[in-house]
DNA sequence: CTCTCCCGCCACCCG
DNA sequence: CGGGTGGCGGGAGAG
């Protein structure tokens, strides 16, 4: 009873407590991982749900058929919880609804978590229990956006041709504990791109992305011999004409609907190609490959929703009504959200007379047609140019060409193109003293931009980004559209698409490297946008490349198809060490590249769900003056006359931090917010202890939140290091090396935070590049022994690499950041078992003012499943960590990184 | 308010 | 004809 009460009580009050209450939400969440369902291939297992909620999923039932949900309830044995539960759901309607929501979600967060069971901590905690109820998904967790990444994150971007995955709907519905419905959404775009084809009922077979830019090109060619983009042209001139638009004309003239209604089979071997589709195409996947049509054929690559719809509309020779085209619109949301998982779109907003339109950008893959010369010359001509995004572009390009033509390696690549832009003596990116190789110095970069802005020659700017020669007609558009081309569009020259175009360029290296570019970010970017345009920010700072939920969601594409047995790990977390592992392997050979490490950085872009809305990113500056830290910073950076601003910047944010850190809000708070510097500092001095580090107090750290996706998987990194680690050659990138913390988004409060001081600990030499300090490895509970965050401590973030990373990261294995495996496992200095890993956990936490107080045992907790498996407890079992949303604040992804907690037990 | 877009009813159509 | 598919649009959350 007293029980209940609280939870009650804790429910009806869901802000309060935050801290207290994350922390045992996420125990709860925790608690329930049914591993049996963990297993993506197999079958569910019926699991029990609760049923207080639920429909979603029947325990029993084979993930085949589909079950219904139902709401039964079942009498079935109840766990402590479960009675709970109930209880509370018999006392108010308002309690009942909300468990149901959870119980909706959970399933959804359970598969996540569950991967491996070591994540499971399980909370019983009891008395705490309910009060997590309080929080329900909000929408954005439902999202189909975020769906489809943990439907991606299930599958290796780029499978062995050899293996043949298959999808059971049923099953993949079951797992991700949403409506079959849903899942038909997602497959029936990516069946629009041949990601996947339809192999029989309910079985879909997994491609990846191979086949992806071969899709992309007829697709491109279609849309050309439909003459979208006349279409669009004219859609837009009569918009300028008329401010309505009459739907009732054929706009375009003579392009023929030709043969729109089948999907467009491009000779895929693999399966066979789509079924017939008998269907009324006018289908999904027909406005699908449409939608990406108009992207394709764009020269700005930047596609209105409301032209999409109007296209679409009189391609289907509908009446124009409105109903009608605001169907079209929401037909379009949901193609974007899925697009948008595959890094091959993000939102941008087209601003024009009437007002701000919703638009999305094609930041897709790039083809690797062009020659090596091409490449290096592209490279340098755009470097100059600010155009981070198409810089990163080529030089990706021209790594992986490398490593597959092996005309040069990545390194070569990189020289190259760096001597090509030294000997132009104008360049502002010439190579700097020997750090590090080409990479851009994001200072530079974040001067250059404000001083156009502030030259109001945002114009400008955008003009010269055109400059950038297409490599090729899939190659990603530049990062600004032409002003010229359509006038009509203006984009917001300052605000995020400006700012955006960092990620963009992650998330494409990502996708290029075979990591699955599910999204990526750069910290950088993430600042930059959240900070509207103050470019500043970064100046003076180091750079860091965090991985960023995309990381990890990327790293589960990597995997291996699911097996049974790890399936469950499948989620972004687990994947993300096992995901390297045996993911890695085929990214390189398909890529050649060496570094999975880099692909690791890679992933940070990712994280294409906060795009340009989140500010995931804080810079938290401890105002100490010592830090002289940043060496690195101070090196490239402090040049910049930002850095100032930064401070201010900082402090601000320092001083809501504080704020925060008082209310002992929730993480996810902190995160969204910015890390408490003073916790911080508190932090780390217990960590450091091992290290150098102690002296230098807490110089800066960056705190990096993870948007969406990470499962609130938040990165703090300290700025303190030492710079020695500088850069290796002159040609290569700098490693992105940095000390860093990580920390359970709020609601993961009760993982385990790892924190690696620099360690002192040579890392294997071979691996990472970096000379001085050792990476640091963290060790994720949940992946397992496998995954490990590996950090090389020694280097500082370079601004200019972390510009740069994804170039970097391909080609050198080095880089700070590396998921890598393979490193972890043989240095990984922290180790699961290790004591660090284990005993500190909680202690990093409450540093980390994670509002919940961890104890030991909750993080440790490993899930008592006993406790839960109940039938009943089916939906409940969710109850996973994650799930209360992280607040809104964070947004949307949701993805946390499941840590696993305390290691095995 | 607008933008998004979740949700799930129910029509299709296939086997 | 049952069940897999998935069009469709109401309506509500988010901003």
């Amino acid at each position: 009873m007293e029980v209940n009460c609280l939870t009650l009580k804790d429910l009806i009050n869901p802000r309060l407590n935050f801290a207290i209450e994350d922390g045992e939400n996420a125990q709860k969440e925790n608690i329930f991982v049914d591993r049996s369902r963990m297993a993506p291939k197999t079958p569910i297992k019926s699991e029990p749900i609760d049923l207080s909620k639920q429909k979603i999923f029947t325990p029993e039932r084979n993930p085949i058929t589909p079950v219904k949900l139902v709401d039964r309830q079942q009498a079935e044995p109840w766990t402590p919880t479960a009675n709970l539960k109930m209880l509370i759901s018999a006392a108010s309607p308002d309690i009942r609804d909300r468990e149901k929501k959870k119980g909706l979600f959970r399933p959804i967060e359970n598969k996540d978590d569950a991967f491996t069971d070591c994540l499971q901590l399980d909370v019983v905690g009891d008395s705490a229990v309910d009060e997590f109820e309080k929080q329900r998904p909000s929408r954005k967790q439902k999202s189909l956006g975020l769906l489809c990444q943990k439907f991606l994150a299930r599958y290796p971007s780029y499978p062995l041709s050899t293996e043949k995955t298959t999808i059971s709907l049923d099953e993949v519905a079951v797992s991700l504990g949403v409506e079959r419905r849903r899942i038909y959404d997602i497959v029936n775009v990516l069946e629009s791109l041949h990601l996947v084809s339809r192999v029989a009922k309910n079985q879909y077979g997994w491609h990846g992305r191979h086949s992806l830019p071969k899709t992309l090109r007829n697709l491109q060619r279609l849309g050309e011999e439909q003459k979208y983009e006349e279409q669009m042209a004219h859609l837009q001139q009569k918009e300028l004409d008329l401010m309505d638009y009459k739907f009732g004309e054929r706009k375009r003239d003579g392009c023929p609907d030709s043969q729109d209604p089948q999907l467009l089979d491009f000779s895929e071997p693999d399966y066979p190609s789509s079924s017939a589709n008998s269907r009324k195409d006018k289908s999904l996947r027909i406005m699908s490959q449409k939608f990406v049509m108009l992207f394709l054929v764009s020269k700005t690559k930047i596609v209105t929703l409301d032209v999409a719809a109007k296209i679409l509309i009189e391609e289907s020779q509908d009446t124009p009504d409105h109903s009608k085209f605001k169907t079209k619109v929401r037909r379009l949301y949901d193609i974007a959200n899925v697009l948008t998982s595959l890094a091959l779109i993000k939102k941008v907003h087209v601003t024009e007379e009437r007002g701000r339109k919703p638009a999305f950008k094609w930041i897709g893959p790039v083809d690797f047609s062009s020659t090596d010369e091409e490449l290096v010359d592209v490279s340098a001509s755009v470097l100059p140019e600010l155009k981070r995004e198409t810089y990163g572009h080529v030089q990706l390009c021209a790594k992986q060409k490398l490593a597959r033509h092996g005309s040069f390696n990545s390194d070569q690549a990189s020289e190259r193109i760096q001597r090509k832009v030294n000997s132009e003596p104008s360049s502002p990116y010439r190579e700097k003293q020997g750090s590090g190789g080409y990479s851009l110095e994001i200072g530079s970069l974040a001067a250059v931009y404000r001083q156009k802005i502030e030259d109001n020659s945002q114009a400008e700017a955008f003009a010269n980004q055109r400059a950038i020669p297409p490599l090729s007609s899939l190659e990603a558009a530049a990062p600004f559209p032409s002003l010229s081309v359509d006038s009509e569009y203006c984009v917001n020259a300052l605000a995020h698409p400006v700012l955006s175009v960092a990620p963009t360029d992650l998330q494409a290296f990502s996708a290029q490297n075979g990591l699955n570019g599910q999204g990526g970010v750069s910290l950088a970017s993430a600042a930059l946008e959240a900070e509207s345009l103050k470019p500043a920010l970064l100046a003076g700072q180091p750079l860091v490349y965090v991985p960023s939920t995309s990381l990890f969601m990327l790293c589960g594409s990597l995997q291996e198809p699911p097996s049974p047995g790890s399936g469950s790990e499948r989620d972004s977390r687990g994947s993300e060490g096992a995901a390297e592992r045996s993911a890695t392997p085929s990214v390189q050979k398909r890529l050649g590249e060496d570094r999975k490490p880099r692909e690791e950085e890679e992933p940070a872009t990712k994280r294409q769900s906060r795009d340009c809305e989140d500010g995931p990113l804080s810079l938290v500056m401890p105002k100490k003056p010592s830090d002289s830290t940043d060496i690195a910073s101070s090196k490239t950076v402090d040049k910049r006359g930002p850095a100032p601003h930064e401070d201010i910047h900082m402090n601000g944010q320092l001083s809501a931090a504080k704020e925060v850190s008082g209310k002992a809000t929730a993480d996810c708070f902190i995160s969204s917010e910015w890390g408490n510097p003073s916790r911080n500092t508190e932090i780390e001095k217990p960590l450091k202890e091992n290290e150098s580090t102690k002296e230098s107090s807490l110089l800066q750290y960056l705190y990096v939140q993870s948007p969406a996706g990470l499962n609130g998987f938040s990165v703090l990194l300290s700025g303190n290091q030492t710079p020695r680690g500088v850069g290796p050659s002159s040609g290569q990138l700098p490693p992105l090396s940095v000390p860093c913390m990580v920390l359970p988004s709020p609601t993961l409060g009760p993982f385990p935070v790892l924190y690696s001081p620099t360690m002192p600990g040579p890392v294997s030499s071979a691996s990472s590049a970096l000379p001085s300090t050792g990476p640091v490895t963290l060790g994720l509970p949940g992946l397992g022994s496998t995954a490990h965050l590996l950090i090389g401590p020694a280097t500082l973030v370079n601004p200019k690499s972390s510009t740069l990373p994804s170039t970097d990261a391909q080609l050198q294995g080095p880089h700070s950041l590396n998921l890598s495996p393979v490193m972890s496992r043989s240095h990984s200095i922290i180790q699961p078992e290790s004591p660090v890993y284990g005993g500190h956990p909680a202690s990093v936490v409450k540093l980390q003012q994670s509002p919940v107080p961890v104890t030991p045992k909750s993080i440790r907790r490993t899930h008592r499943e006993t406790f839960f498996k109940t039938p009943g407890s089916l939906g409940d079992p969710v109850l996973r960590r994650r799930e209360r949303n992280q607040s809104r604040n964070t947004s949307s992804a949701q993805r946390r990184l499941e840590i696993p907690s305390g290691g095995a037990d």
